[in-house]
DNA sequence: AACCAGGACGTGA
DNA sequence: TCACGTCATGGT
């Protein structure tokens, strides 16, 4: 059955990787950790987070700027936003939309970005503190599914299950079937966590997903490392 | 030196 | 609807 084995996958990535602490967030990169090894701005087991507007905003560009973009270089662009002192949902309606490309330039497309970081946070301010629907957030442009989900998982809090590129690359292997729709592959994970608890789901998606990431950065990679991959037993790509 | 990274949009068939 | 081109920097 699909569903066992879903919970169970996500079980073996949570053991194995453990809470992963999305989505990470600049103020607490600069915190001085007692823990090394903890990746900077990432905050495990914390669910309470973002704990405000500003928070929650900077998570929705991190979401903009990470469009078929790596991390390293998202980093780079917020922390200049934020050493300039523009990373504030009324800063950056303020300034003018070169200001802005020269700041995000390292995390690339910083053309059709800027634009779409203007539009949002137009409409950010608009919500004046209302959670969105995700219908609002498809009609903006620049927002498509994966990450107006990511917006309503991390920024706001939503029991949505967000797919991107390595979700379907990883389970087209697992169920050797080609999974490429995103709406499909939505409705088929929450269906899995449908009986949790609002709490549970919120807790299952966020870390599932930054889960995903995780293992497929490390194993299951375009040339996958089946060799020592700890969900072989149940990846009908390795049978 | 090609290839890829936590996608979305516009176009033509 | 779908396949394809475009957007752009920096890592490996």
């Amino acid at each position: 059955m699909k569903n066992k084995k879903i919970r169970d996958i996500y079980h073996i990535l949570l053991k194995q990787y453990g809470p992963q602490g999305w989505w990470p967030l600049i103020d607490l990169r600069n915190k001085t950790s007692n823990d090394v090894h903890l990746k900077k701005g990432y905050h495990p087991e914390d669910y309470t987070l973002p704990e405000n507007r500003s928070q929650q905003f900077e998570i929705c560009v991190g979401a903009i700027l990470t469009q078929n973009t790596s991390w390293t270089q998202v980093e780079k662009a917020l922390d200049n936003l934020k050493n300039k002192g523009f990373l504030y949902f009324n800063i950056i309606n303020e300034i003018g939309k070169e200001e802005l490309i020269s700041e995000i330039k390292p995390s690339g497309y910083f053309n059709q970005k800027a634009g779409k970081i203007k539009i949002f946070t137009d409409f950010f301010i608009k919500l004046n503190g209302r959670i969105p629907k995700r219908e609002e957030l498809l009609r903006i442009w620049g927002i498509g599914k994966e990450t107006a989900d990511s917006m309503l998982l991390y920024a706001f809090k939503l029991p949505f299950f967000m797919v991107d590129a390595y979700t379907k690359r990883i389970f087209s292997r697992i169920f050797n079937i080609i999974m490429d729709d995103y709406d499909k592959i939505q409705s088929l994970f929450q269906n899995v966590f449908r009986d949790e608890f609002e709490r549970d789901k919120l807790i299952i998606f966020n870390e599932f997903h930054s889960l995903i990431v995780e293992h497929s950065k490390n194993v299951c990679k375009k040339k996958p490392n089946c060799y020592n991959c700890f969900l072989k037993d149940l990846c009908e790509h390795c049978l």
